[in-house]
DNA sequence: GACACTGGCGCAAACGTTTGCGCCTTGCGC
DNA sequence: GCGCAAGGCGCAAACGTTTGCGCCAGTGTC
């Protein structure tokens, strides 16, 4: 079935090329008679604009990238469902890239978006290799970066959730409940929220006079099989943690798990705290004590913010810190 | 700063704009002086073909739609990264829809991804609305249908796991394990899938003889919570079932959940089995027991089929059933 | 030495839009 | 009755490619 175009409209119309494209995009006065004619002839026809004519024209796509670091956590689907919903309602596109936290494969990604003209990005990867970001500055694209370092160039705009208040907020509950020996399950140096979660824990531990040895630091893939790993090992110490805190819930399901196969029962004989609060931690059991990221909205923010900007060149805010908050179950033992 | 254009790579190279195409696209043979010429031109300037002109020229955009229902399910992140990682190797972009299960929103992204001149689309929902079909069957859009009844149609082809034989290894497991009294915890009868694996159980509960009454048939939305509910409401009944066949894995966690509430151990009180094996499934406390679906494989397949169409102009097979298998772990009794 | 062929390349017309420029026709003021 | 503004519309040139057609030079054939 041969696509019908704006010359169809226009013959079956009566009219210029020209003015059908005017009334399709109300972009300038067009007589009430001649207008009606024309939109007639379109439900007619059923004419739908090509937007791949239309974007090498007018030069915007109305298509948005986004690439990021799959990491196998249900955490990216709430947040690409985030950002997803945003763009359906202001007619843009979505494109999708999983880009494993690989720097060669990031940089082929960027290209092949911008081949397609997106007009906008976002990121959220882990790391975010040199030549990446080299390829990148070179470009002037509208970006979001999430879970960044925040930047001071104009087209650049980061939107996080607050790790650091986040991390606090979690020792303060271990310390409050009276659990002062606590091992921290952390992701990779390059991971910038770890980073920020580490900083924030030691921060407030060290508000209450606790330094933990670096035994108590255990680095994870921050996933659920790192999780259960890293349980492991602090299990096999002559003397375990009271309590742990997993800088994400997949790691937390795995201390978990690992935790039940030692026959430790939580939070009795142990106390687990996690990160994210993805959907399934309130189903674990015990159901998972976590700080609760407000995950659709940080996809929603930083997708709402593109389109402002393309849409009415709004300037982007450099930083945006969306607080997180306690979410109290069961993993963290109750007060005395 | 200005792309690199055709034209300005021609100027460079001192050829006509028609050999740097050839050059590029490897289409027609150019002297090797010359073609060395234009290659070290392209270098040097950096030039990049601008996908967009090439597909309004060309009509192939090298761009495939998908359109999912996305359920909050981890099971769809396995599923996209399948898909993705295969168009990313073949040199195709993925746009990305949720479509929510609701028809007209499904409608409105087929629209949208028509204007924007997919090659290909690959449809994930759990139900296909009227409107969703009809409009899509006046194209002639190569498309791959996950979680669909198979059809006639050149065009259309169908990628499933065999639910049907996935019930069956699951039923079967339970009654080896001498488990005769089971509740199906099914999926809404719009959801082809559920349906296929309500009618595979009630097979083979047939064949031993066992014709289940209905209250031991609960529907669910396919989500934990939904688990949640429909065991609460099973637990009520005066007679609770000895086993719970759930229809997919976060139906499984949400009965899980809620006979540990019950205060009911699992499993030597109630055996409870799944389907999906989810990452998670294996850190529940116990571990699920469930029906292996090949997840990334089903994407894969999807997409090796569709880009396979696309290049080489391959027929579709109409149906490919990827067959399940059992995972045990520790969430059904052991034999006595 | 005329001829046909071939390899190497360029011209220019599409693809389906958007949009600057400018041409009519009216209507109004004087 | 003339001038002028304004409203209503169309022409044609872009946007950056791909590709049919055809030109030119060089080579081999009889």
């Amino acid at each position: 079935m041969a696509m019908v175009r704006l010359k169809d409209v226009a013959r079956h119309a009566g009219v210029s090329i020209t003015t059908v494209s005017h009334v399709v995009n109300r972009t300038r006065s067009v007589a009430p008679a001649t207008r009606e004619r024309v939109q007639r002839a379109i439900a007619e026809l059923g004419y739908r604009p090509d937007s791949v004519a239309r974007t090498l024209k007018s030069n915007r796509s109305r298509t948005i990238g986004m690439i990021v670091t799959t990491a196998h956590n249900p955490f990216f689907s709430a947040l690409i469902r985030g950002v997803e919903d945003h763009c359906f309602a202001s007619g843009y596109s979505l494109v999708l890239c999983n880009a494993d936290d690989a720097d060669a494969k990031q940089t082929a990604y960027l290209q092949t978006l911008l081949e397609r003209r997106i007009d906008g990005l976002i990121v959220m990867t882990s790391r975010n290799g040199d030549s990446f970001v080299e390829a990148l500055s070179r470009q002037s694209l509208p970006t979001v970066l999430m879970d960044a370092a925040p930047t001071r160039r104009p087209d650049l705009a980061v939107v996080n959730d607050d790790s650091r208040l986040g991390a606090r907020l979690a020792i303060e509950h271990l310390l409050e409940r009276g659990l002062g020996d606590i091992a921290l399950l952390t992701g990779p140096a390059s991971h910038p929220r770890s980073q920020e979660r580490l900083a924030g824990a030691l921060a407030t531990l060290h508000e209450a006079g606790i330094a933990p040895p670096a035994t108590r630091l255990v680095t994870t893939n921050l996933m659920a099989d790192g999780g259960h790993a890293a349980m492991r090992r602090l299990l096999d110490e002559p003397c375990p943690p009271q309590a742990v805190f997993a800088f994400n819930d997949l790691v937390a399901i795995g201390a978990l798990r690992a935790a039940h196969e030692a026959g430790l029962r939580v939070p009795e004989a142990l106390s687990i705290i996690g990160y994210d609060d993805i959907e399934v931690a309130r189903y674990t059991c015990p159901a998972l004590t976590t700080v609760h990221q407000p995950i659709y909205e940080l996809g929603a923010t930083a997708i709402a913010q593109l389109i402002d900007r393309l849409e009415h060149d709004r300037p982007f805010t450099p930083l945006q810190s969306l607080p997180p908050r306690l979410v109290t179950r069961e993993s963290v033992i109750a007060p005395r």
